[in-house]
DNA sequence: TACTCCTACTAGAGCGCGCTAGTAGTGCGC
DNA sequence: GCGCACTACTAGCGCGCTCTAGTAGGAGTA
């Protein structure tokens, strides 16, 4: 007599209680042709009477098909909630369900999706994966899979991401223009997009004529990686070697972990020190001050990607294709012209 | 010849290649006795040859558990993503399944749960749920339900959440006896533990002897309504009433909004004004001074969370129990002495 | 030899649904 | 009176798996 312990009403329940057939029911309640108003009406009744809730592994394993997409994010990562806030509406718009399964710590990428792919997604959003492209290849070829953020130069992948090139010259054109020239960034390693990011900020180095100054500094998209950075570079300061005056970032979280070090060592942002993140995440308006940053649209990188994989889903001949969504420079309070007397 | 139009491989598959029976594959992949090493060894290696990965839906179907337990968290709720990371390990320790599912602005709980219901989850796991008792109430008789954060008075719904009480005095007994006496408390609305902050604020004045000074701000659990707080106290100081010297927050993500509100204004935290959030979210290390807060465990709590429900499911007789772990204050940068000369 | 007992395996029902093929019943034209 | 189209419904197979009730065959025992 305890909530695990009473069955749970199915269709042969609702079909008996209202007077009708099994196959009835179905027709009901898929919103089918072939039932009078009146029927549909008392069926939906005495469903809701008994409580009765479609189970969507019967019906998953009776249909071919599962109208289910899976979800990959990793915990943690703000930008990730920012896209599955935007995933759900657009698959539902669709007519699709969502399936979430998070990697983290002790939880790897794999072991998400092999969850996803256990409950019969038929297609797969990964969010920023940090997989080998072998690997992702693989899903590839086995399921229509969507890779957001990450490019997969060779696979069998749809691609959604922001034109990292165009969003790392404008912040870099901004940094110059207020003067700054000893600017650093913080690379993110095997991160998604850091590879386009790192070489932007080469190019615009050089385009500006600051050759010279170009400084890429190993690290990854997380807090700890700024964190790291920050004290070098408060090391090498002791040492004599003067501070960037602006550093650009793998991402928020990166930026994030260099306000935290900088901070606490007394520099001021950003009267010492301009700091620039890329994402846009929901982290960066929440500090006091404000994070400048390079904005990808979430909410459309997500519905590029639910359509995407619904559109290759329901047309299986269509090659693997590319969205490059155009990022925009977004300015607070973490910049500003670089110290008197620094150029 | 697409990914979506290849069939995916079954158990019959592996049979005929393996040259065994359906019921010997099903024996191997459940790892019971019955089948001799060397089948084992090759019944697996076939099956890994032709890629088959068991069917969740047609495996739920089969066995009348499903050995899932679904989890609905709010997006943006970062403390939430601490807890997810927290439940999984428990869950498959246990040798449970999870499912997750976001409630968001335009995706209510009930949506949420429901998915999770329709997937056959077997107990749902409600992180900080905002939905009415009788709601809840509802899916405790249904399911087992384990509510995290928020009590639900005289519902069918196991509880974990931190003795609010504890935490909140801890957080008062320390800024009094920094010098504080105008600690304003931000209310957190309907969210989670907000009726036991309040109130152990409400105590914690009285035993100081500050009835006089009590005053408690309407407020939610968001950086908006921090914000929003923050300029009515700003506002009230261009009036001539003074600031107060502390906020105690309802939330992490309050506090957030009114250091967000102050910092713009010009205030100095913690010089002018020390602010005190809840729960210690990822957050709170991540502002470069470092919130201070009452730290939650979410390991421990994701942990019991997880218990509660699989013990539940394997003995239904169990009533409905309620887990209370200690908080514990973390003093971080936000919080010191009062100005001089405000007491 | 005949019997039990054991291990290694198989047959086949059934989980809750979707869906195809079919059956009444009714109205309509000629 | 018959065929035909149309609506409202039903029978029953099959999705991929689990699980109960078996069977085949060999070892051990009296």
């Amino acid at each position: 007599m305890d909530g695990s312990g009473r069955q749970r009403p199915t269709m042969a329940d609702v079909a008996e209680k209202a007077g009708v057939s099994r196959a009835l029911v179905s027709i009901v309640f898929r919103n089918q042709p072939g039932a009078s108003e009146e029927t549909r009406r008392r069926v939906l009744r005495v469903a809701d009477e008994i409580g009765y809730r479609p189970d969507s592994a019967a019906r998953l394993l009776a249909r071919g098909r599962s109208r289910t997409l899976g979800v990959m994010f990793t915990v943690h990562q703000t930008f990730h909630t920012d896209l599955i806030e935007g995933i759900y509406p657009e698959a539902e718009r669709l007519g699709y369900d969502v399936l979430l399964s998070a990697a983290s710590q002790g939880r790897s990428e794999a072991k998400a999706v092999e969850a996803l792919l256990g409950h019969r997604c038929e297609a797969l959003i990964l969010l920023g994966p940090d997989a080998e492209p072998a690997y992702l290849d693989e899903l590839g070829q086995r399921t229509v899979t969507v890779s957001v953020g990450r490019r997969v130069p060779r696979a069998r992948v749809d691609f959604v991401h922001s034109a990292e090139g165009k969003g790392v010259r404008q912040a870099m054109d901004y940094l110059v223009e207020l003067g700054h020239r000893r600017i650093v960034h913080i690379d993110g390693g095997r991160g998604p997009g850091s590879a386009d990011r790192r070489r932007s900020y080469r190019a615009a180095m050089r385009r500006h004529g600051l050759d010279a100054e170009v400084r890429v500094i190993p690290g990854e998209h997380a807090e700890q990686s700024g964190i790291e950075t920050g004290r070098l570079l408060l090391a090498e300061r002791d040492r004599g070697r003067p501070l960037p005056t602006a550093v650009l970032a793998g991402n928020d979280r990166c930026a994030m972990g260099v306000l935290i070090a900088m901070t606490r060592a007394g520099v001021e942002v950003p009267r010492d020190l301009s700091v620039v993140g890329y994402d846009d995440s929901h982290l960066s308006h929440l500090m006091p001050i404000g994070l400048t940053t390079v904005r990808q649209d979430a909410g459309l990188m997500a519905e590029h990607a639910v359509r995407f994989a619904v559109e290759r889903l329901e047309n299986p001949g269509l090659e693997p294709r590319e969205a490059v969504l155009d990022p925009k420079l977004v300015v607070r309070g973490t910049s500003g012209p670089p110290p008197v007397g620094a150029a």
